[in-house]
DNA sequence: TTCGAGTTTTTGGTCGGACCAATTTGGTCC
DNA sequence: GGACCAAATTGGTCCGACCAAAAACTCGAA
């Protein structure tokens, strides 16, 4: 968050964004008044406005005399992703996948432009950094600081201050967030040396398009390893729910 | 906006998040109290304290006691993009230009799972909008409805949610707000009927990274076109100044 | 039963002021 | 220059008032 303790606008405004997330509302439906939620929440109208603000701001309320209204999700601001995210840990896999997915697209392009634009210190700091990917008994979190560089290399080499942007906006408030995302988010083992290669390749070659598609499939292939980790672990759970369940009754 | 008169809060929020976009406050430095605003706004800390919550979630802006301070640009959220498009009309053609570029990446990438996922219809929908978009005698809104319905026919077969999520954000937010957005973003004449050509070979082959190539090479002509075009725009405004600056002297 | 007009109620927008805890500022002293 | 302290300023929270716009309600006519 913000770095300072959540404020009672904080906390008004996360409560009634992960419900209208959740579909507590639909679009077009009536959120509570204002004077409502002053009293549900205990706290003064100044308070329920700023939230309500916030929640206009990121797209999902509109607010207008008479009553304001949830909106629909999918027109709502890119911010609300990351918030999306946040409403359940571990994140659903589909979504996470969808993110993703987007994710792995925009850090594809961000390696084409990387191959034709990279001057040649930056192109042998790609070519070391994907070296050392290549050995497989990296430690895990060295491994991790190494494939970041890397992503903030592409990005720096792309020269484009927009993916800088994004990357950033990614990373911490996407990726940072998911639990042990540095353990989830590998190669698999068995197929990093061809794809750290291609890269490589690519890089060396100065070739655009086989950077961006050699880039796609390592994103690729770390995506579905990582999707079929949380699956496993949403079943894990979902299997000790129902034991507990059956526990309790 | 948001489909009401702006307000008090908004009128605050929109001019101090344009002087802090401008570089009137430098990342650190103390932005006025809420004290001062209200009072340079004429108005009450309620309406000033609202407008500073939104540029907190914009990420442009640090609030603590003590003093509210200007965070640095490359940390805020990614709505801060079209804020930033919005600051020049027509708009600043680097920005427009590295902004443009990301925009490309995401087309293409969607392209690529286009042309792995659409189903039948889909792919005929394409093949159709590509047929009549090779014809440069189309009328130029008639053409840039083609574009609209190709990309959204492109994100509609990616299957991926957060990509309508993307493309709305950026069409509406981005490009929507562009001066003659349609008929600057063009495809060049010349270029038309291979990079078409291309885009619908790669569609009907069902070739991924055929498809992203080509939509990449597509947007990237649009890009370098539209460029162009607001560079020498830019220039005659000016000029215009230059001589009106000479006159009034 | 439906519809339109009028009335009433509820809504968000705006405002002023008060109070408190946290932070900054300025003064003093060593 | 650093420590300490009091004063001032800051943001956070709260209350209540008032107003214009919108929604809800009522009633009579068709």
């Amino acid at each position: 968050m913000q770095g300072r303790p959540p404020s009672v606008t904080d906390r008004i405004s996360s409560e009634l964004r992960d419900e209208i997330l959740r579909g507590r509302y639909q679009a077009g439906d009536r959120l509570p008044s204002e004077r409502e939620l002053a009293e549900r929440f205990d706290t003064h109208r100044g308070a329920v406005r700023e939230a309500l603000k916030k929640l206009e701001q990121l797209g999902i309320a509109e607010i207008r005399r008479g009553g304001a209204r949830a909106a629909p999700i999918e027109e709502a601001s890119l911010d609300i992703v990351r918030h999306l995210m946040e409403l359940d840990n571990p994140p659903d896999p589909h979504l996470f996948d969808q993110i993703f997915e987007v994710f792995g697209g925009l850090f594809s392009h961000a390696a084409r432009l990387a191959a034709e634009r990279a001057d040649d210190e930056q192109r042998a700091r790609v070519a070391a950094i994907l070296a050392q990917l290549t050995h497989d008994d990296l430690p895990v979190l060295e491994e991790h600081e190494r494939i970041q560089e890397l992503s903030e290399l592409f990005v720096e080499a792309s020269q484009n201050m927009i993916f800088a942007l994004v990357r950033r906006g990614l990373h911490t408030e996407f990726i940072e967030r998911i639990e042990n995302h540095k353990t989830l988010l590998r190669p698999p083992d068995a197929e990093r040396a061809p794809l750290l290669g291609a890269i490589a390749k690519a890089m060396a070659e100065r070739d655009g398009p086989a950077a961006a598609n050699a880039v796609y499939d390592l994103t690729r292939a770390v995506r579905i390893q990582a999707v079929a980790i949380l699956e496993a672990e949403r079943d894990r759970r979902r299997e000790e729910d129902r034991v507990e369940g059956a526990r309790r009754r």
